[in-house]
DNA sequence: CTCTGTGAAATTTTTCACAGCG
DNA sequence: CGCTGTGAAAAATTTCACAGAG
């Protein structure tokens, strides 16, 4: 597949394609393309999906269920070692193969499973008192789905999820569309639309 | 408070700070620094915040009803109005204070209710189905939760959540802290801490 | 004096454009 | 030939550094 054509799926620049890619190697062949399954077997490598990763998922609400029924963790090589909430009440009930564990198991349970990346999925109020748990359990990855800002000592990475932002987005956007508030000086960036377009024309990727 | 302060909550440069916000207008006080209610108020009005979107979400599975239960979409102006599931089991069932409806009534629900933004929490295999719905259905904006590439017109916005990627950027740089398999050559940008941490030292916001 | 607002410089990212490989 | 890989140019973003407002 060219260049050409990836960067169409992907809505980008193809030289942008070929510059990127070039950075992990030479894996394409001049007058043909790239080879895909083989470029996502580098990929894959580059990115260490081929790694193991044990998650652990912090709070089993809905969205906690959610991200534990998820497919396609898997696929990318994370996989769901435990699950944990610190209502007694849950504590014992199976969600999909992994029986809901008291908050007070996870030192244990984290340095037993060697549990690399832990999710918050918790109410707002119990993130932060979550996330000193999980770094003194020794996690060191966490990914904080709690509407709320976490701190945590340098050396432990933390990446926030704000469900919220994408609609923010998306809506910034459909003003500019309903021409809701028009206003210059504001740098524009499109909402932007990944894959093949069904019509066949590009994804226009920036307004004006 | 100062743009340096402000700078030290974001994890970022202060000059950065001071440049954004004078897109936005003057709204800093020389020798003072920034007025943090007037502040707010101005970032929601230019994003707007202030305005009511009405949003769907199609599928109730886990993730739907996470969503469905989620709050902090309220403060940023999202409201939900609507739930459609195909499952006929799940029809009239109550998530919250909205019964579950069946697709079919989209497209009247979505123009009375002048839905704006669709949400497809739905399994993979639907979302394609579910697009060309809300589509039909006159809403321009998509977000899209179900694993796959999804493709819309033109004139539609869509935007894809993957909840793994996160994870996948939390992995690459534990594998990077554990020098798991360093490499020269690729770019480096250091998975962020958001807001302040306990420990004082500013989250290094570049690996390197 | 302190801290903003902002030109100018530095840096990074993206795109162009083309030599040359298969 | 067609398409990659990549220097070089262009564009965008970020940072510096400082005049000047409060």
């Amino acid at each position: 597949m060219s260049s050409e054509r990836l960067a169409e799926l992907a809505g980008v620049n193809a030289a942008k394609v070929r510059k990127d890619l070039s950075y992990l190697g030479s894996y394409g062949t001049r007058g043909v393309g790239y080879d895909v399954g083989y470029l996502l077997h580098e990929i894959s490598r580059e990115l260490g999906l081929t790694h193991d990763w044990p998650v652990a998922i912090v709070g089993v609400g809905n969205l906690g269920q959610a991200l534990a029924n998820y497919r396609g963790f898997g696929a990318r090589g994370f996989r769901i070692v435990a699950l944990f909430d610190a209502d007694p009440r849950k504590v014992g009930r199976k969600v999909g193969e992994h029986a809901i564990q008291a908050l007070e198991d996870l030192p244990e349970v984290a340095r037993r499973g060697r549990v690399a990346i832990g999710i918050i999925a918790t109410p707002a109020p119990a993130a932060q008192e979550v996330a000193d748990r999980l770094v003194d359990a020794g996690v060191t990855s966490i990914l904080n789905f709690a509407p709320t800002v976490v701190s945590v000592p340098s050396g432990v990475s933390l990446r926030k999820v704000d469900l919220a932002i994408e609609l923010q987005i998306l809506s910034f956007y459909q003003r500019r569309r309903d021409g809701g508030a028009a206003r210059d000086g504001v740098a524009l960036d499109g909402a932007k639309s990944d894959g093949p377009r069904r019509d066949g024309r590009a994804a226009s990727a920036r307004a004006r």
